[in-house]
DNA sequence: CAGCAATGTCAGGTCTTCTTGACATTGTCA
DNA sequence: TGACAATGTCAAGAAGACCTGACATTGCTG
């Protein structure tokens, strides 16, 4: 599952530390979904979408759309 | 996490039974997902959406929305 | 009534997601 | 140079998502 966390995290000039606090998960787990170790879960996945005003599926991509 | 999928299913007169093969999971697993018992995980997400040809917003609802 | 499809549920097991705590590396900055 | 922030990674464990196999209940239909 590719995804565009990076990305977005930087444009807001925010650290992994910080965005994981925003999210209220752990700095490992944010590191983990960005280097690709393991998927968000669903409610996770929502937290993030709502973070970013974006839709779920224009931030990650499961490579069959 | 509510979802709509009983009544998507029922829209189109699924069991669940062939709802769990055209999402390539166990039947048990859609029953537990309709149920409430758990959530899918992202890429099962990501099927589901695909298949009702829906955002995963419209079928799931994180209740934070 | 007997048979069957659909649904809900349980148990036991496996793998994934997420946790805390720790440590190494790199780049920046006083 | 030394201190610090950011990132990446590891280990061990808790909790959740999924599996197979099994069984009970309900409703429909021959």
């Amino acid at each position: 599952m590719n995804n565009r966390l990076k990305v977005l995290r930087a444009e807001r000039n925010w650290s992994q530390a910080e965005l994981a606090e925003r999210l209220d998960v752990s700095r490992q787990a944010v590191n983990a979904i960005e280097t690709g170790k393991h998927d968000p879960s669903l409610p996770l996945a929502f937290r993030i979408a709502r973070l970013f005003a974006l839709p779920i599926e224009e931030i990650f991509d499961d490579g069959n759309g």
